[in-house]
DNA sequence: ACATTAATGGCACTGAGGGCCAAAAAGAAG
DNA sequence: CTTCTTTTTGGCCCTCAGTGCCATTAATGT
């Protein structure tokens, strides 16, 4: 009988690296030399691995910026789930969207690299719809068990879309103007839509 | 002195196509092996040029599914313009939405088979984010101008996002459900919307 | 005929991504 | 210590999108 070893590798090779550090490797040189001109193969090579074995880690190099994004999304899930059910669903989307885009001052400036990359680069741009999508769905999924939906009606998925619109809009804003903080931002961005549908007339 | 031929070809070589003649071969293609699996030689094959040339016409395999995307946004340009000052921005921005969408009988299928690839194909998923950019500028700028703002500020660029938002939602629906009009599902979409954001309570 | 102009398409190159598989490195069992 | 098993690695080679370069082709104008 074995005792499992709490670093799960009870056999075979051990990894020779591992996501945090290619992802290390591969922004010194985005920063450097640009993400467009900054090849796969240099990446494996400053990480010091095969460029085989980089694309068994990342499953494309618009992948590597958005780093450990899947835990992120189980977070957003918890923390909807846990929301009291005695608010307003948009209250509840509201809190966990801020919950979600809430980093400390350390971990900040790194956020805002990742973010100015991801929003800035043509390429990035485009891949991350793809990402976007699964962090809809999160939002969608919620909305839709609060309202007894299904997560593909119209409302949930709605709701998923416009949560996102607000979020990008708080971003682009956020990177351009130093000064304000994201939350901020993302109670503007909704106060703003609240009070442009609010508007009279017919 | 010459008389300008409408034609618009004073001299030289003929083009030997048009972007119309490559979308259609390539359509068919996509039709019958799917998007993926449709190599751009293929395509050029089907429109009896060289591969070569496809590139001048189209910068991109993900670009031949959108066709004349340009001369629709200068339509939603348009129509934005010619909407009456004393109607609240919302109502314009979406009657401009409507008209934008609304396809004769003759068109719609055509126009629904378009979407499909369109939405339903990850890699033209991603590549429309940079299409839909401009989509959302045009509708940024008629809101900048409306209130006196820059098209970058917080709130025309949140409407340019938000009005995507509820686009993308009505016609993901509409891709699934047999039996609505995109306008109506645009309409359910806002009206949800307003709705869920007027949710009594904190 | 000859010059000019514009479009074409072949050739060769780069870079992303993936299939295949032998070699390397670790623990387990004898 | 050797052998077996498991897992990761990374080299090799292929496909396909996209681009620069440039000679060729087809049209008009003199």
């Amino acid at each position: 009988m074995t005792v499992t070893t709490r670093s799960r590798h009870p056999q075979g090779r051990k990894p020779v690296t591992d996501h945090a550090a290619i992802e290390r490797a591969a922004f010194t040189l985005f920063e450097e030399r640009g993400f467009e001109a900054t090849t796969v193969d240099a990446i494996a090579e400053a990480a010091g691995i095969g460029r085989r074995t980089l694309f068994r880690y990342y499953p494309s190099k618009n992948d590597i910026p958005w780093g450990q994004f899947d835990e992120s999304l189980a977070t957003l899930a918890r923390s909807l789930d846990a929301m009291p059910r005695d608010i307003p669903v948009r209250e509840a989307v509201h809190r966990a969207v801020l919950a979600f885009n809430r980093f400390d001052d350390a971990a900040l400036s790194q956020h805002r690299q990742r973010m100015t990359l991801l929003l800035r680069t043509p390429a990035l741009q485009a891949h991350s719809t793809l990402r976007y999508r699964q962090w809809r769905e999160v939002i969608a999924r919620y909305v839709a068990g609060r309202y007894g939906l299904a997560p593909a009606d119209l409302l949930p998925r709605m709701v998923g879309q416009v949560s996102l619109a607000l979020a990008l809009s708080a971003y682009e804003q956020w990177l351009e103007q130093e000064g304000r903080s994201i939350e901020e931002l993302l109670d503007e961005a909704l106060a703003g839509l609240r009070a442009y549908l609010a508007e009279p007339g017919r």
